[in-house]
DNA sequence: CCCTTTTATAGTCGCGGTGACTATAAAAAG
DNA sequence: CTTTTTATAGTCACCGCGACTATAAAAGGG
């Protein structure tokens, strides 16, 4: 069929999902929601809603976002989409289109206080599961795709606050891909990418640890990393 | 909104919009379609439907790629969801959201014969635009995509016949990239990732060009590239 | 106050992937 | 047979990177 003209064509519910990640104490996090009511009664899973009739997906899962993390400014939050589900089967009440979605987030504000019953919860990514409808499959793909990310952009600075130290960032990284990282090589790289982070003028530290005072670095505001920040290979698996 | 619950929802109309994409005599071309009807009559569109509603958005595409193209058996085409698009006025019609699919084809079997009166055509891709609707972002969208995909997987294959030459594989990347590329490193690359391409073992060679005749090579079954084939990096923008 | 602990930062070394380039081989065209 | 064309082999220097060692600057404990 062709431009779509002259066709006959069912309506569909459409929806979003937030994947909304964050780091916490070192532990990647996501940010969930009980279900109340069948199906999956008392089940974890994304939080979520249906998209208005005057809003795009991309304004209707920031507004979401807004409700969810109860946060008053959400605009500077990073929110990417990250693929569609269509599966006729995923939701057994109706045949439902979900537009889901991946945020990161800084230091986590605690859930949040927002307008529905259901509890909403900060939990770690690896006690997650198995959550409602085709959520595990969901998460799984946001975190496949937030850990690609952190190789070729600078997205990792949206898991820190404006002002972080490398050993922060360094922090991110291991969270997200589960990996211990060398601390002066993930330094060297950092600071060999041009625009990946730029240091604080005021010489500025960061006091409450123990040890020596960290240098402060900004978001640097490069889209791309050149070159990239690679995961360590996990190679040696014959074809 | 939580779990989406107890909400009220509005219908939306769901199509797919496909970015079928080939290398022929070295460009890289797009397959569109001519509108017939308003709105957009007469520009070219990227072919597409509505969603079925005992059918997934994937299930859709492969339909619709089949119809499209004419081919009897478009089971081992590759087939990859891009993005969707659901901005409120995308359509002057209707409401209507969009999952864009990206299809890759080796030799073009000429457009085809199938179903509508509107034409179809295999354009070059810098001589396409503009298209009907939001189509011109997508097919800039799915172009990255696939540039991208290229670097880390064996994607490029799918453009090729199932054996090909190093020289037809590489024409491949040069034609997506838009970059001309070293031969003699674009073979060591190759053949230095592990799984990327196998020899066929008849020690074929492929005659009809000039010059000495060029091995025969498979797919290599590797899904992703250790290490990658990084396109020509284009740096040097100081941020 | 000294010494240990902890964390940050600096530097070294060798390997491997890569771009730029040259050289040789094997076919068709004239 | 010579030229042209394309495929394939090889060289060399640079650089990003993993592994590792060394130094600096703070807090804590006796």
């Amino acid at each position: 069929m062709r431009g779509y003209d002259k066709h006959a064509y069912e309506p569909f519910a459409v929806t979003v999902d937030l994947a909304v990640l964050t780091v916490r104490a070192g532990a990647l996090h996501v940010l969930l929601v009980e279900r109340g009511q069948e199906p999956y009664a008392g089940r974890w899973a994304l939080p979520g809603g249906f998209v208005q009739p005057a809003e795009s997906a991309e304004t209707a899962a920031r507004r979401e976002l807004a409700e969810e993390t109860g946060l008053a400014d959400v605009s500077g939050l990073h929110l990417e989409q990250l693929r569609t589900y269509s599966e006729p089967e995923r939701d057994p009440r109706m045949r439902v289109v979900s537009v889901a979605f991946t945020a990161l987030l800084p230091d986590p504000p605690e859930p949040h206080g927002g307008g529905d019953a259901a509890q909403a919860r900060w939990v770690p990514y690896d006690g997650a599961r198995p959550l409602a409808f085709d959520h595990d499959r969901i998460l799984a793909d946001a975190h496949e795709r937030v850990g690609a990310r952190l190789e070729h952009t600078g997205l990792a600075t949206a898991f820190c606050p404006p002002e972080f130290t490398l050993g922060e960032l360094q922090q991110v990284y291991e969270a997200v891909w589960g990996t211990p990282l060398d601390r002066p090589n993930f330094r060297r790289k950092v600071l060999a990418t041009p625009g990946f982070v730029a240091p604080v003028a005021g010489a500025a530290r960061l006091t409450g640890g123990r040890g020596k005072p960290a240098a402060l670095y900004r978001p640097g505001g490069a889209a791309v990393l050149h070159p990239p920040l690679l995961r360590p290979s996990r190679e040696g698996r014959p074809a």
